[in-house]
DNA sequence: CGTCTTTGACCAGCGC
DNA sequence: GCGCTGGTCAAAGACG
């Protein structure tokens, strides 16, 4: 892939020259560190796209590690009609969590994950059938692997691992190409969830961290069940399937959290979020809003089972 | 003992 | 076809 990937941010881990090919990659909005949110002022950049940010893990963690997030969507652009056709329907479909809507942050535009999704990755990686599907899998000439939905954040924090509620199972590390710093890979946990999620670290900036999610959640968050609702929150708005009302009550939410536009008509099915920049409430406030949440998410967080 | 991480090996896709 | 790279597997070890 080529130069316009990376953006103003020194490293894209989507930019690689790779052959990974597989995926592609998700739209990825890499924030500025020059303008990271300052209550005292409004958004810099706020016109650029890539300036986009928000202070979102900042109020999940009590301000904690992170301080900085942005995220992009993998709208999976490509050329594949299918997969546009696929994007498509899958707002009426599965996905008929209104991907066009501020809550529902997560935008199916998979093949997969939304109609025969959770067959053809789950089958990936499926207990026991890993392998056999890995080493067997024939695919057709010229047939590409379906893409998932993938999105990134970029998160300003020591620790590499962001708790969004969800337990991983580290499966593999590799060396990344130009970066000093290996990438982590992980997956869900729970059964027959294939979510995935990669780990890294900028080069250029250590500090930060990009960490990948691929897939969408099949079952409950257990931080919600829990009780955790900051961690719960943030897993209804990566993965609203999980949670059906979750894309509702986070298009709520978010509305709340996320004053500025959202962008939800771009054709390409583009979004992002334009920062809380001006108006992000102070952190007292944020942390008696998710006390309250506390209490509001388990009953929006009943999972429909097939 | 169950769960999780580490790590070397293997495989697939892509460019040359 | 070959080499490179990303992604994944799975055995072994660490940990609580």
């Amino acid at each position: 892939m080529s130069d316009e990937n990376k953006g103003p941010f020194p490293y894209n881990p989507f930019s690689d020259d790779s052959s990974r090919g597989i995926n592609d990659e998700p739209n990825f909005f890499p924030f500025d560190n020059s303008s990271m949110y300052d209550p005292s002022q409004t958004l810099q950049g706020f016109e650029d796209p890539y300036s986009s940010h928000m202070s979102f893990t900042d109020c999940l963690r009590g301000s904690m590690d992170y301080t900085t997030l942005s995220r992009a969507f993998d709208m999976s652009c490509s050329s594949s009609s299918e997969v546009v056709s696929a994007a498509g329907e899958d707002g009426s479909g599965k996905g008929g969590e209104n991907p066009a809507t501020p809550g529902s942050v997560l935008s199916s535009s998979s093949t997969e994950a939304a109609a025969e999704g959770e067959e053809d990755d789950a089958g990936k990686c499926k207990d026991g059938d890993d392998k056999s599907n890995k080493v067997s899998k024939p695919r057709k000439k010229g047939e590409k692997k379906e893409r998932v939905q993938r999105f990134a954040f970029m998160t300003k924090s020591e620790i590499d691992q962001l708790e969004d509620g969800y337990r991983w199972r580290k499966y593999g590390q590799k060396a990344v190409k130009n970066s000093p710093y290996p990438r982590s890979y992980y997956k869900c946990t729970s059964q027959k969830c294939t979510v995935k999620k990669r780990v890294e670290r900028s080069f250029e900036d250590p500090s930060t961290v990009i960490t990948t999610y691929e897939g969408q959640h099949n079952h409950h968050c257990p931080a919600t069940l829990r009780g955790n609702a900051a961690a719960g929150m943030l897993s209804s708005s990566l993965f609203p399937s999980a949670s059906p009302e979750g894309s509702s009550f986070t298009k709520e939410l978010l509305s709340q959290m996320l004053p500025t536009s959202i962008d939800s008509s771009s054709s390409s099915g583009q979004r992002y979020f334009q920062g809380l920049g001006h108006r992000q409430p102070p952190q007292s406030q944020l942390s008696a809003d998710y006390g309250l949440l506390q209490d509001m998410l388990p009953p929006f967080s009943h999972k429909q089972e097939p």
